[in-house]
Order: structure tokens, then C-alpha cells, then sequence
DNA sequence: ATGGCAGGTTCGACCTGA
């Protein structure tokens, strides 16, 4: 079972582009994120075409996940995370597919830092670490998959200065990320790869992708009861290099479809 | 220290993203 991430950064602009790695790459289930569309607008019916049920929650401009599922219709199980009512921001979504909770999460940026932008991304990360707690209690098995806005460690961003203020190398938020690996969560990109430079994200200015200068931001967090069937996984850097493509490659995992 | 790219909306000078 190929579950793959993608912050897709507009889904009507680059929807060839996704229907393009669909082919390719064949997963059985995609997180996107950024899909910056309202629920009206999403294009259900193109993804349909190619041979995927959805659910979505949209917004306008800003935000908006989804998750896709090959074959099976996904099960919506919520809209948002909860732990705060009055926030309107389409951040999350979650759905079960074959057995599994597949969580699609967008974690705000929270720059500039300090400031109100970064107290709100620290408080979406503490209700996120709350509600994985809750999901883990259940016993299901669980992926967590999505854009943390976090780079976990220094060797997760390039060798420069550039990013030395930036929220997503701040130390809180990479206390936060730790902290849910602690709890339990497996990040099966590094598991996989504990030695290698992975970048999930290269931004469009300044040259960055033809210099490689990438940071880690998209990650795939495994409950304890999915650890031990993670078979393999990788970034779909290729995608990055491509006309109109997203500032995000794609992230996937295959998993065995039963316990081991 | 700044701005660089890409796209959005308030249709054109702003904003966000990371």
C-alpha cells in the first residue's frame, strides 16, 4: 500500500502536473496540501477520471487538504483538528482507507517570528501533538502525513545562514516535532534513510532548486503498530524539476497491506 | 539588509508563502 504526501501549492493551477505523478507513481493514497481552492472549485471529477475518490476541505486563497484514495473511497472520519473551535483555517483532515487513518495535516508557517503567526503555529502544533496522542491511544494504525513547516534538524536544511531567523528552524517547533517521536511516532523517512540529505522543498527564488538548497519539510510520522510494516519509501524530487511544479516534491511510503 | 518567485485578490498595489 503506496501512501504519498504533497503540498501541491494550488491544485486547479498544477492539476496537470498532479494528474502527470499520478500515473507515474501509482500511490494507493495521497495527502495533498495547499490546494488554495474552495470546496466548489476542487476538481473532484478530473481526479475521479483518473481513478480517485476524494475528500477535501477547502478555503479560499489559503490553506486546504485533501485525500485521495485509489480503488476504495476514503471514510471521512473529521474536518479539522480539534482543540479550538474558532479556528477556521483548512488545516486537516482525516479518513480511513483499507484499515488504516490516514491524517493529511498542513502545519502553519508561523513567520514572521516572534509574533502572532508563530504563537499560532506553536498552539496548532500543541492541539496536533494532543490529538495524535488520542489517535495512538486507539491502538488503530495511523499515518500522520502532510507539511509540518518544520525542519526537523540542521542537516534538514541546506548550509546557510539564510534561514537562521526563519520559523521552521526554530527551536520550539523542533522541540514540538521531537516530541511526538518520542510519544511513539516513527518518521519513516529518516528510519529509512538515517544518513542521508533529504529535501522535500526548495524555494522558487534565488536559484534554489538548481542549487539544490532544500529544506525537509513534508513528513510521514507512523503510529507504533505501523512501524514494523514499512517496507519502503522516497521523494519524488524529479517532480520539482518539472514545468509549473509546486515548490514541494512529493513524499511516499509503500507499507504491507497486513501485519507482519 | 534586501529581495528574489508564484499566485492570489481588492484589477493593481497589496498580501501570503517558507
Amino acid at each position: 500500500m503506496k501512501i504519498a504526501t504533497f503540498n501541491i501549492n494550488n491544485i486547479r493551477k498544477r492539476l496537470p502536473n498532479l494528474l502527470a505523478w499520478l500515473a507515474e507513481a501509482e500511490p494507493d493514497v495521497v495527502c495533498l496540501q495547499e490546494l488554495k481552492t474552495t470546496d466548489r472549485q476542487f476538481p473532484s471529477s478530473a481526479l475521479e477520471k483518473a481513478g480517485y475518490s476524494s475528500v477535501w476541505l477547502g478555503q479560499s486563497t489559503w490553506n486546504g487538504v485533501a485525500i485521495l484514495s485509489r480503488d476504495r473511497a476514503p471514510v471521512l472520519v473529521r474536518y479539522g483538528l480539534p482543540g479550538d473551535l474558532n479556528d477556521r483555517q483548512a488545516r486537516y483532515i482525516e479518513a480511513a482507507v483499507d484499515g488504516v487513518v490516514i491524517c493529511s495535516l498542513y502545519a502553519p508557517n508561523g513567520n514572521p517570528q516572534p509574533g502572532p503567526k508563530f504563537d499560532y503555529k506553536l498552539a496548532w502544533n500543541e492541539r496536533l501533538i494532543a490529538h495524535a496522542a488520542e489517535l495512538q491511544a486507539t491502538g488503530v494504525p495511523v499515518v500522520l502525513a502532510g507539511d509540518f513547516n518544520i525542519v526537523p534538524e540542521s542537516c534538514d536544511v541546506y548550509p546557510s545562514r539564510s534561514y537562521a531567523d526563519n520559523a521552521l528552524v526554530q527551536a520550539e517547533p523542533r522541540r514540538q516535532y521531537r516530541s511526538l517521536l518520542d510519544a511513539g511516532w516513527t518518521d519513516a523517512l529518516r528510519a529509512l534513510y538515517p544518513e542521508e540529505t533529504l529535501y522535500t522543498f526548495w524555494d522558487y527564488r534565488r536559484n534554489r532548486w538548481q542549487r539544490n538548497a532544500g529544506l525537509r519539510l513534508d513528513h510521514v510520522l507512523l503510529s507504533g503498530s505501523m512501524r514494523e510494516r514499512l517496507v519502503s519509501g522516497g521523494i519524488d524530487r524529479y517532480v520539482r524539476g518539472q514545468d509549473g511544479a509546486s515548490d514541494h516534491a512529493p513524499v511516499w511510503i509503500d507499507i504491507n497491506r497486513k501485519k507482519v
